[in-house]
DNA sequence: TTGTAAGCGTTATCAC
DNA sequence: GTGATAACGCTTACAA
């Protein structure tokens, strides 16, 4: 391994001014500057980043935790975080945390041992007890899940995003209108979209229609089977996920409904899965990707690393495919 | 940030003795331990990993290089990887090196920086350059893809896979098969598949058709129309990847026909994707996230820090679902 | 069984 | 403009 000191020595500087001319400072000739970077060149010096990292106390690493990492909604967010971080210069440290944040203290402590610049929690709450394992120093924000006003975070208007759903499907005559829920304990998503729903049934004066499953693929043709018993004439689904949109389309089939001649299916996130079924399925977007890069750029801009505000709260979109369709009596 | 000499300080002891309890090193009396541990435990004391590494030349850090970051297959691997590591106590660091391993030596100067224990490189091959970046102290392996002998890989038998595939078609009466291979750019991965497709095809006497995709989604539905137009009456499509695999039977949805009735579609490696469709994809399965984890274990058996050695081949399967059925004349 | 001290490769403070 | 030198927090000979 080559150290500055061989670069000093081959240069015939000293290890101090190696250091400047690496990081980009004042003070030494041109000529000087030329010598150290040919040297540098020629001993294909890299500066270490652990010496540099204790004796600066901050590493160029970005933490990403995600309750599951082999999800799409999470490999899409991770997928903006690892692009911004490598256009700054950063690295990516990944984790799993399990559904209920298990693991989490266990990575932030190890983060927090890594000097972090920052770490980024996709569909997960900030709690104090990560708050408080993770130190002061490092920068710590929750991304896909909107916090209260408690710590950073950087999600859509779930709230309105699924009144706005509801919304379309009413403009387009539908009446019966059923939700596929996740997760009820998912309070900061789950509850909060379903209020988007009620809301906008409501201002209709149309009857709400909820049941629950877990927001993925298998929970949702059970979840289908209530909703249907409970209402037969149901004309249209609203699935709080598209892995549970994707699940209720090809169920729907499996039954003989034709999608979307008989039913409407709208799902929500636009994921990858949206894509896979067919009809696609119509959607409720979020930027996922961007939602990653921005986080990034929050998370830079704590040390004022970066450029302007990042805003907390980000657009959501309807995307129309061929899973939902005008409903004529 | 509390440091061995406040440990040390508080027990009374000297910090060496700290450093021998912290990594389980003998040399220190039963009551000299309890008196260290509990003022480890008192000061919430965690070993600076930076000068640790900086010390004995090592992280536990393990890097992942994958083209794509959010593909599905990638994700799965990445999944196994991560458990795997955090079993052993090592965190996993992310990179994405692009279509053509473009960042590949970047993230491979950066790991070797951090003095990474191991890089595992996901359905890439290793080249020298990369082994030349990486310094020769670290170990390096790819997964999901077969080097020849030149640097260690984990992966499946591929031909032998598509070989197994196809034979199936043929044992459930297809005689008019069709094979949607990947990136033909991709020798090592689609040119060794297609290989045992031509092979089974061979020795059964019939004749191989085959048309290339790129493996995702939107290259498929092209493809198959070539497919289609070169045969009308093809009774099978062998996809060489869920998402073409999905597409297909999408595809052939929207063209009318039915699937399996008219015509089976057989997907490869067994990824989320391949549940997402109606009827399911049958599919030959990778062992995805146990190639992670077994890269893992490879890596760490490299330092002798684990078990007995690792297989370099490991058992495809296929999985029988709803896309494929019998072909009576 | 325990402590002292050197040194890992860097940066930062101070002289010159 | 440049160079000594002292940390950063840890491990590891070597001494005691």
């Amino acid at each position: 391994m080559t150290t500055i000191r061989d670069v000093a020595r081959v240069a015939g500087v000293s290890p101090a001014t190696v250091s400047r001319v690496v990081n980009g400072l004042v003070g030494y000739s041109t000529e000087t500057q030329q010598r150290v970077e040919a040297a540098i060149a020629t001993l294909n010096y890299e500066p270490d980043t652990l010496a540099r990292g204790l004796k600066t106390k901050q590493t160029a690493v970005i933490g990403v935790l995600a309750p599951v990492v082999s999800d799409a909604l999470a490999s899409e967010i991770m997928s903006g975080v690892e692009a911004a971080a490598r256009l700054h210069g950063y690295s990516v440290m990944l984790g799993r945390t399990g559904p209920s944040s298990t693991y989490a203290s266990s990575y932030l402590r190890t983060l927090r041992t890594y000097r972090a610049a920052g770490v980024i929690l996709i569909s997960a709450a900030v709690t104090p007890e990560m708050r408080r394992v993770l130190g002061s120093n490092v920068p710590l924000m929750s991304v896909a899940i909107r916090d209260g006003h408690r710590f950073p975070s950087l999600a859509i208007d779930d709230e309105a995003a699924a009144y706005d759903g509801t919304r379309h499907l009413i403009a387009q005559g539908h009446r019966r209108i059923g939700l596929l829920a996740g997760d009820p304990a998912s309070v900061l998503v789950n509850t909060v979209r379903t209020r988007g729903y009620v809301r906008a049934m409501a201002e209709a004066k149309l009857t709400p229609l909820v049941e629950s499953g877990n927001s993925l693929y298998d929970s949702a043709p059970p979840a289908l089977g209530r909703l249907l018993a409970r209402d037969a004439e149901l004309t249209a689904v609203f699935a709080l996920s598209d892995e549970m949109g994707a699940a209720v389309v090809n169920e729907l089939q499996r039954m003989g409904r034709r999608v979307p001649d008989d039913i409407s299916v709208l799902g929500f996130d636009n994921t990858r899965t949206s894509l896979h079924v067919y009809p696609a399925l119509s959607t409720i977007a979020q930027p996922l990707e961007r939602m990653g890069e921005l986080a990034v750029e929050r998370l830079l801009a704590s040390e004022s690393l970066s450029g302007g505000p990042v805003p907390r709260i980000l657009p959501h979109r309807l995307i129309e495919r061929g899973s939902t369709a005008r409903f004529i009596e």
